[in-house]
DNA sequence: TTTTTATACTAAAACGTTTTAGTAAGTTTG
DNA sequence: CAAACTTACTAAAACGTTTTAGTATAAAAA
């Protein structure tokens, strides 16, 4: 059993020519750089005979490119981003970009010690979803011209491509539908609101609650307070002390899960009787005794999109267009939960 | 704003020493070197000063280490698979690996797309959960000495390493659980059982059912009807036809999910009265109404197998250990659903 | 004194590519 | 028929590391 010579220099040996022409032919510049068909033809069968594949490691030293893009969420296990993730990986491999995923769980310094560890140079680009105060950061792989794609949420003042959704307008029409609906004591659940996501959220919520004449009935639960579990006991007290409450919204799919887990211990019937969104959408839903309404976001435009923001900052040299930031449209998916009762 | 030469090259220059002495000092070798206390004092501090963070690929090409490891499953966006990447993901990045996280759809081509993408050598080695002909394909990555290790399955007459649970006793377990609790009409709900994991689950199954001197009820729904979304037709063909059914036990959780929507449109009632039992656990099974119990595979540990199987074969040079093949234990988590009615 | 050994450091090759700046012919052009 | 192009190819540098095989001096052993 022998070693595996198959580089670009065996080929050239093999043949007797230099590895200069063997790199044109196989970058397919063997016309541009005049050489002849006969001695091309030669070297691609030989480089397929030997099944002869480029080491990329080589050529991420030489050319400066790794065609390795970071895909930093907040929790790759959390279905939204696992399900993103999978769309999103085929449309980078279609594109020659392998990807790394990685979970940030929302927190800063995981954020930029696994920035660092990327360390600038050695992935092409990174499409992230920033925690809260990755402002910074963000702003100074912007300066150093890295390419970055915000996902999910943003920074106000920061200039930056994003894809978000809009979610004012999701949370607005996902209370207005609970008010179509009869529901007039709509419980809001949310967290830290300093996001731009989450900020949205809430005022999407208050507006339409606002508009209709009602009353809000706001819960926030600090973030690291959900981390630690202890998110289920705040919509335990939360209900407790809103008996008058006839619906609820959920502002996240995990706040949604503690939710109901709440509502299932406390009385199975409140499930049923009471009117229930939440955002973003689960394949449990639809099969839940009542199918539960969610907020879908479009992950197959959201995937293309990042891709879309993310080639030209691949390409480009060091060109300062001015970053886009996409808006996408979500999708109310209307089920037995949120129907008047 | 200059240009960024943080290299060992640059450190040298400035400190007016050798790119070696730098590299022996950077790598720990300073004593087994004989580089002095101060010098390497001075080094390190600049380097410390300068933020140097060395150029993995550069490092990579000289090595021939790459610090990648893939983690090659079914679909990562199926909640099973997406949770063992996030604690996979933290155990990979303690040891310095990055991960790359891909799908390959249970496909052989997939599979074997993605494996030659990478390329044999520039990533340090593959944990799979192996499509249902990649024997071959497998046994040849082992030849040629790269690191392999097997998840979820693997292949009888292969030495390969793998991490797997006992299927078997896991769904004999389960089925003998329904059985304690009165139901003896027991539907089996499984797909292609030419792969080890399903066979497993298969004849466990069987195998409680035969001790228990009942009749068994399979449904083997073929893999590519299901990813053509034929599933649920089968499943309720399947429930028409055997009236006579008191509990069903879904061999894994796509399975469950497509089967729990179907008892839902058939009739509503169905998942109340019969007894129902999942295989791999879902966040959502214990809120549901009623909750469902399941078997629940060891995330954790599975994980932590699978690195400690990885790392020596990531040390070894040609050694060829006898392969270790770890079988783990499930845990049945008894919820409503499969209690006696 | 000469030889060995330890200490402190370094030059240069190597990893496998890409790319710049060539050379050496043959062919046109003025 | 010399100057200018075109064609067909190549030598060598470069990317940023690691590592082998040194050198030069000082200290210890023979």
């Amino acid at each position: 059993m022998k070693k595996k010579p198959v580089s670009i220099k065996h080929i050239a040996s093999e043949l007797n020519i230099s590895v200069t022409t063997v790199s044109f032919v196989l970058n397919g510049k063997a016309k541009e750089k005049h050489i002849s068909k006969e001695l091309t033809k030669k070297v691609l069968d030989y480089a397929k005979l030997i099944n002869y594949r480029p080491n990329q490691i080589a050529q991420s030293l030489r050319t400066g490119k790794s065609k390795l893009l970071v895909f930093m969420v907040e929790d790759i296990s959390n279905s939204f981003f696992s399900k993103l993730a999978r769309i999103f990986e085929d449309i980078a491999y279609e594109k020659g970009y392998k990807v790394i995923f990685c979970s940030n769980e929302n927190n800063d310094e995981k954020s930029i010690e696994l920035i660092t560890l990327f360390n600038f140079r050695q992935v092409d680009g990174f499409i992230i979803v920033p925690s809260p105060g990755l402002k910074d950061t963000i702003e100074e792989l912007v300066k150093d011209n890295v390419p970055v794609v915000l996902l999910d949420r943003f920074f106000e003042e920061l200039d930056c491509c994003s894809v978000v959704i809009d979610n004012a307008q999701a949370s607005f029409d996902a209370t207005q539908h609970l008010i179509d609906n009869k529901f007039k004591n709509i419980g809001f659940v949310t967290t830290a609101t300093n996001q731009s996501q989450m900020g949205g959220r809430l005022s999407g919520y208050e507006n339409a609650i606002k508009t209709n004449g009602l009353k809000p009935h706001t819960l926030q639960i600090p973030f690291n307070e959900i981390i630690k579990g202890r998110g289920k006991a705040y919509v335990h007290n939360f209900l407790n002390n809103h008996p008058e409450l006839d619906a609820m919204f959920f502002a996240t799919n995990y706040l949604a899960q503690s939710g109901l887990e709440v509502l299932k211990e406390k009385n199975q019937k409140l499930i049923k009787d009471l009117g229930i969104i939440a955002f973003d959408d689960n394949d449990m839903f639809k099969i839940y005794d009542p199918a539960i309404t969610s907020v879908a976001q479009p992950l197959v435009e959201i995937s293309i999109k990042l891709m879309e923001l993310m080639l030209p900052l691949l390409k480009k040299k060091e060109g300062s267009e001015i970053p886009q930031k996409v808006v996408l449209k979500t999708e109310l998916l209307i089920r037995e939960s949120s129907l008047a009762k």
